[in-house]
RNA sequence: GGUCGCUUAGCUCAGUUGGUUAGAGCGCUACCUUCACACGGUAGAAGUCACUGGUUCGAGUCCAGUAGCGACCA
C-alpha cells in the first residue's frame, strides 16, 4: 500500500490524470447506435483571449454536464473551439503594428496584414484552450475548430450564397451604426446606449421672409447643423402650421432651407420644431426620406468633419466642432440658451466610442425564421433555464431589424461577392455571388468586406459537425448529435448568439424535418456574470479580475471549480470572493483525508463493483448508524440527481457537501472509531466503502481529478479504467444493490440519529459551559423514561467517545448536579467540585424562557380551531407531539430549577 | 419611460409545489494539537427574512404596492 500525504497536493494528480485522461481517449465523443447521444457546442472564447473567471464557471459547468452524460452511460461530446472575434483581434493586431514598427493596416496593404494576424493568431490562439485543459475540460480535442479554419470558412460562405439566392441577402444603402474608431459599420446589438450628461442647445433660425422672426430649436448636436436641410414641425401644431412651406436661413454654411411638415415629430420636445439632418440621424433620414430632401454628409469616416461643413470646420474633430458651431451660433445673436441636459447616446461596444449614424452601402439579412423561432421557445421546444430569458428573447425577435452583416474590416470571413470591373455594382449582371471565384477573374474585382463575426458563429452548432458536406457530416455525427443537448452561455448573447443560432438552426438544418429536429439545442442554462465583491464588473482596466491561472496553482483546479459552483445561484450575479476557492481546497483536503483514513483503518476486500462492494457488507452486523449513512446517500443520491436535472448545480454542490462533511465525516466516522468489536469494525469499512464509492462518483463531474485518484486509492477501479465508465447508479440502483445482499434499511434510523446527535450536542455544550470540555473522566446520570433508557443503552459506547466521558448510569444524580433536558431524558453532570447555584439557576433559567416561547407558540397554533379543522392532519399531528415533547422538556427543567431552590 | 431581476446573520449566499425551532461557508468568541484531516475538531454569539398592505388556519415562500440596487429594452 502506498504511503497517502496528510495534505492533498492537487497539482501532482491534476496534471497525471489529464495526460492519462487524454491519452486514453476518454473525451472522445463517438456515435453509438446503443447509446443515447449528448452534446454540447462550446461558447467558442475568442482565439486570443485568455481564461478569465467568467470562462471558469462557464466551463465548468459544462463540463459537469458533459461528465455527468459520460457517467450515465450516454454518447457524451462535447466541442470545443475559438472565435475570430473580427474587431477585438484586428484591432490588438493593429495596435501592436503601430507600436512595434509604427505602421497602420493601410501601410502593410490587405495580404501582408492578414499575414500579421495569423502570426498572431497561432502565437495566442493557443493560450486559452491549455488553460480550459488546466481547468479539467473534457472537450472532445481532436474536434476543435476555429471559425477561420480553411473548411468552416467555406460553410460560412456557403451559408451566404444560399441565404443571397433564397433573396434574403441584399445589399444596401442605409444608415447603419458607424463606429469612428474601428471605422467600420456595426450591428444595432454592438450599440450599447449609455446615459450621459451634456448640453441641450436652444438656437434659432431666421425666417427668410419675414426677417427679424425665428423658429427656436433644441438640439444636442449643433456641430451637425451644417448638414441641415430643412426644419421639421408637426403639421397639426398650431404654433407653426402658418409658416410650412416657408423658408428658414441655415446660419453657417448660410442656406435657405424649407419648413416641413411631418406627422412624427413630437410636439412636445423641446420647442416642437425639429433641425433635420438627413445624414446624421436614423428619423431625419426617414424624414428626408419622405420629403425628399437633399442628405449631406458633413463627417468623415473617422468623425472628423468635412468641406461640407465649411473650410473653418474641415478636419476638426466631432466634438470640438460642437463647441466651436455653438460659439459661432452665440457670437451670431442665434443660440438662445445651453442648458444641462442628460441623454442617451449608443456606444461603440468594442471601441467605447459614440458611434455616429452613417449613410452607407452595406449588406444586409433579413432573419429567416423568425415566427418559428419565437414558437419553439414559447412552446418550450427549447427551454431557457431560468425561465425569465425567454420574454427578453422573444421580445427582441418582436422588434428585430434587418442584420447589417458587412464590416469594413480584413480580419473575418470575406464577403464572396465579386463585382465587374469598373461597372456598375448595383446592377445583378455586373455581380458574381459563389463560394467559386469567376472563370475569369481577372475581370473582376472581390467585394472588400468581410462579415460580421455572429454571422460566422451562428452556424457553430451544425458547421462545427461538418454542415453542409454529406461525408463530412457522416464522419463527425451531424446526424446523430443534432439537435445538440444544451448550451451554457451568458445572456448577454442572447441576441447576438443564442437567437440568430436558432434561428440559422431552424432554416439551414434538415429543411424538411420538424422544428424538434432543426432547433440547435434543447436547453440553454444561462450563467450569471461574475463580479467582484463590491458588485462591479471583472474588467482588466479595474484590474479587479483574479487570474484563473494563478487560482488553479494555489488552490487546484477542483477547488477552484468547486468553490465556484459553491456560490453560483441559478442565473444569477455572483460577487465573488476568494473565500469560496479556499473552501473547495479544505473541501478537497478533507475527501482526501477520509479515504486516507479509509487505507489506513483496513485492508479493503474487494471493491471491484457496486455488486462486489454491496456483496461485503454483513447485514445481521449493521447498526443503527451504518443504516443512518445509507439512508443519507441515499437520500443524497436522489436529491443531486433531482437538482442537476433542473440546472440546480449549486444545489446539488451543497447537498453533496453536507452529507460529506457533516453525515459522513462528522458523525459517522466519529461514531465508527467507538466500535469495539472487530467483525462490526470491518464491517463499517464495507459500508464505507459503499458511501465512498457513491460519493466519488457523484462529486466527480464537479472535481473530477481528486475523485479519480481516489478511486484508484480506494481501488474502485482496475489498473487502465476510469471512473468515467463505471456507471452512475441512482438511488434505486443503490437500494438494489444493498438489498440483493439482504439488506432491508430501516427507515427509523435517521430520526433516533437526529435525537441522539442532539443529545451528543448539549451534552459536550454542558461540559463546556463548566469549562470542563477536555475532561474526560467525568460520570453522567441520565433519568429517562424506558425508551429514552433503551436508546441511551444500545449507543453508550459511542456516546462516551462522543461526549468524552468515563460512565452514563441511570443512578440518581444529587439534586444541585448540572443537568441538561434532552428528548432521550435528563442528562446530569456528576460534579465533585462545588457547584455554583446561582451560575446553575441562570443557565436552566434561560433555558426555560426559551421553551417557554416555543410552548406558547405551540399552544397558540393548536388553540386555533380553523388550524386543527384545515390544515392537513399529519401537520396537525407534527404539531402536537413537537408541543408534547417541548412541553415534557419545560416541565423537566422547572422542576430541575424548583429542586435548587 | 417599459420589462425583468435582486434585497435573508458582520460578509458571500442556500432556502422550487406555503407547514414543526430560517440554514451553510467565511469571519467572530472560547476551548482543543485527541492516533484521517489545524486545509482540522468542539461549543457558542449573531437574523423585526427591505418596507407596507392583502390572501390563508398558517407567508422568507403567493398577490399588490413602496423604497433602494442592478440588468435589458426604448
Amino acid at each position: 500500500m502506498p504511503e497517502i500525504s496528510k495534505a492533498y497536493d492537487p497539482g501532482r494528480v491534476e496534471a497525471h490524470w489529464y495526460e492519462t485522461w487524454v491519452s486514453g481517449r476518454c473525451f472522445r465523443g463517438t456515435p453509438d447506435p446503443d447509446k443515447e447521444p449528448y452534446c454540447i457546442v462550446i461558447p467558442p472564447p475568442n482565439v486570443t483571449g485568455v481564461l478569465t473567471m467568467g470562462h471558469v464557471l462557464n466551463n465548468t459547468l459544462q463540463d459537469i454536464l458533459i461528465r455527468r452524460a459520460r457517467q450515465r452511460g450516454k454518447a457524451a461530446m462535447w466541442l470545443p473551439g475559438t472565435d475570430h472575434a473580427g474587431i477585438a483581434t484586428q484591432t490588438r493586431v493593429e495596435r501592436e503594428l503601430r507600436a512595434n514598427e509604427g505602421l497602420t493596416r493601410h501601410d502593410l496593404g490587405r495580404e501582408a496584414f492578414l499575414e500579421k494576424a495569423w502570426e498572431w493568431k497561432e502565437k495566442h490562439g493557443g493560450i486559452i484552450i491549455e488553460q480550459l485543459k488546466r481547468l479539467g475540460c473534457s472537450c472532445d480535442w481532436d474536434r476543435e475548430v476555429f471559425t477561420m479554419d480553411p473548411d468552416y470558412s467555406e460553410r460560412v460562405q456557403e451559408a451566404f450564397v444560399r441565404l443571397f439566392r433564397e433573396g434574403l441577402i441584399y445589399r444596401g444603402k442605409r444608415m447603419v451604426n458607424w463606429c469612428p474608431a474601428s471605422l467600420t459599420a456595426l450591428s444595432d446589438e454592438e450599440v450599447i446606449m449609455k446615459t450621459q450628461r451634456s448640453s441641450l442647445y436652444r438656437m434659432r433660425y431666421e425666417l427668410v421672409d419675414r426677417p427679424g422672426e425665428y423658429l427656436e430649436i433644441s438640439t444636442t448636436r449643433p456641430e451637425t447643423l451644417m448638414g441641415d436641410t430643412a426644419v421639421a414641425v408637426h403639421p397639426e401644431d398650431e404654433r407653426y402650421r402658418h409658416l410650412i412651406g416657408e423658408k428658414v436661413w441655415r446660419p453657417f454654411p448660410r442656406e435657405a432651407i424649407p419648413v416641413v411638415a411631418d406627422s412624427h415629430i413630437d410636439p412636445e420636445f423641446g420647442t416642437g420644431v425639429l433641425k433635420v439632418t438627413p445624414a446624421h440621424d436614423k428619423a431625419d433620414f426617414e424624414i428626408g426620406t419622405r420629403h425628399g430632401l437633399p442628405v449631406v454628409n458633413v463627417f468623415n469616416p473617422d468623425g472628423t468633419l468635412n468641406a461640407h461643413a465649411g473650410d473653418e470646420f474641415d478636419g476638426m474633430d466631432r466634438f470640438e466642432a460642437r463647441k466651436v458651431a455653438a460659439r459661432k451660433l452665440a457670437e451670431a445673436g442665434l443660440l438662445v440658451a445651453e442648458e444641462p441636459y442628460e441623454n442617451n447616446v449608443g456606444y461603440s461596444e468594442r471601441a467605447d466610442v459614440p458611434i455616429e449614424p452613417r449613410l452607407s452601402e452595406q449588406w444586409f439579412l433579413k432573419y429567416p425564421k423568425v415566427e418559428e423561432a419565437k414558437a419553439v421557445v414559447r412552446d418550450g421546444l427549447i427551454r431557457f433555464f431560468p425561465e425569465r430569458w425567454a420574454k427578453i428573447y422573444l421580445h427582441w425577435l418582436d422588434n428585430i431589424q434587418d442584420w447589417c452583416i458587412s464590416r469594413q474590416l480584413w480580419w473575418g470571413h470575406r464577403i464572396p461577392v465579386w463585382y465587374r470591373k469598373g461597372e456598375d455594382r448595383s446592377r445583378p449582371e455586373n455581380r458574381h455571388v459563389d463560394t467559386r471565384p469567376p472563370e475569369d477573374p481577372e475581370n473582376w474585382e472581390r467585394e472588400e468586406d468581410v462579415l460580421d463575426t455572429w454571422a460566422s458563429s451562428w452556424l457553430w452548432p451544425f458547421a462545427t459537425m461538418g454542415w453542409p458536406d454529406r461525408e463530412v457530416e457522416k464522419k463527425q455525427g451531424l446526424d446523430y448529435f443534432y439537435p445538440t443537448s444544451a448550451l451554457v452561455t451568458g445572456p448577454d448573447i442572447i441576441f447576438f448568439w443564442v437567437a440568430r443560432m436558432i434561428m440559422a438552426g431552424l432554416y439551414f438544418m434538415r429543411p424538411d424535418a420538424p422544428a424538434e429536429r432543426r432547433i440547435p439545442f434543447r436547453d440553454v442554462y444561462y450563467t450569471g456574470i461574475i463580479r467582484d465583491i463590491q458588485g462591479r464588473k471583472m474588467s482588466k482596466s479595474l484590474g479587479n479580475s483574479p487570474d484563473p491561472l494563478d487560482l488553479i496553482a494555489r488552490y487546484g483546479a477542483d477547488g477552484l471549480r468547486l468553490g465556484i459552483m459553491l456560490i453560483a445561484p441559478k442565473g444569477q450575479d455572483i460577487r465573488f470572493s476568494e473565500d469560496r476557492v479556499e473552501t473547495g481546497r479544505h473541501f478537497c483536503n478533507k475527501l482526501w483525508n477520509a479515504c486516507r483514513y479509509r487505507r489506513i483503518s483496513g485492508d479493503i476486500r474487494n471493491n471491484s463493483s457496486l455488486e462486489a462492494v454491496a456483496a461485503c457488507i454483513r447485514p445481521e452486523l449493521l447498526d443503527i448508524d451504518d443504516h443512518f449513512i445509507l439512508l443519507r446517500l441515499l437520500d443524497t443520491a436522489s436529491t443531486v440527481e433531482d437538482s442537476l436535472n433542473r440546472y440546480e448545480f449549486t444545489g446539488a454542490a451543497q447537498k453533496l457537501f453536507g452529507f460529506f462533511w457533516t453525515d459522513f465525516c462528522d458523525w459517522y466516522l466519529e461514531v465508527s472509531k467507538s466500535r469495539q468489536d472487530p467483525e462490526v469494525r470491518e464491517n463499517g469499512l464495507a459500508v464505507q466503502d459503499f458511501v465512498l464509492r457513491q460519493l466519488l462518483l457523484l462529486l466527480h463531474p464537479y472535481i473530477p481529478f481528486i475523485t479519480e485518484e481516489l478511486w484508484h486509492t480506494l481501488e474502485y477501479g482496475a489498473e487502465g479504467s476510469f471512473l468515467q465508465d463505471a456507471g452512475l447508479p441512482g438511488a434505486d440502483a443503490l437500494r438494489d444493490a444493498l438489498g440483493a445482499g439482504g439488506i432491508q434499511l430501516d427507515a427509523a434510523a435517521e430520526a433516533r440519529t437526529v435525537q441522539l446527535r442532539e443529545l451528543v450536542t448539549r451534552a459536550r455544550a454542558l461540559k463546556a459551559d463548566y469549562n470542563l470540555a477536555n475532561r474526560k473522566d467525568l460520570a453522567f446520570f441520565a433519568e429517562s423514561d424506558e425508551a429514552g433508557r433503551v436508546e441511551l443503552e444500545e449507543s453508550r459506547d459511542k456516546l462516551l467517545f462522543l461526549i468524552g466521558a468515563a460512565s452514563l448510569s441511570f443512578e440518581p444524580a444529587g439534586e444541585a448536579a448540572p443537568a441538561v433536558v434532552t428528548g432521550l431524558g435528563t442528562l446530569r453532570l456528576n460534579l465533585s467540585e462545588a457547584i455554583d447555584v446561582e451560575a446553575e439557576k441562570e443557565r436552566l433559567g434561560k433555558e426555560l424562557t426559551k421553551l417557554e416561547r416555543q410552548v406558547a407558540v405551540g399552544e397558540k397554533k393548536l388553540g386555533n380551531e380553523s388550524f386543527v379543522a384545515k390544515a392537513p392532519p399529519d401537520i396537525v399531528e407534527g404539531a402536537r407531539r413537537q408541543l408534547d415533547e417541548l412541553r415534557g422538556k419545560k416541565e423537566e427543567v422547572e422542576k430541575l430549577l424548583t429542586a435548587l431552590d
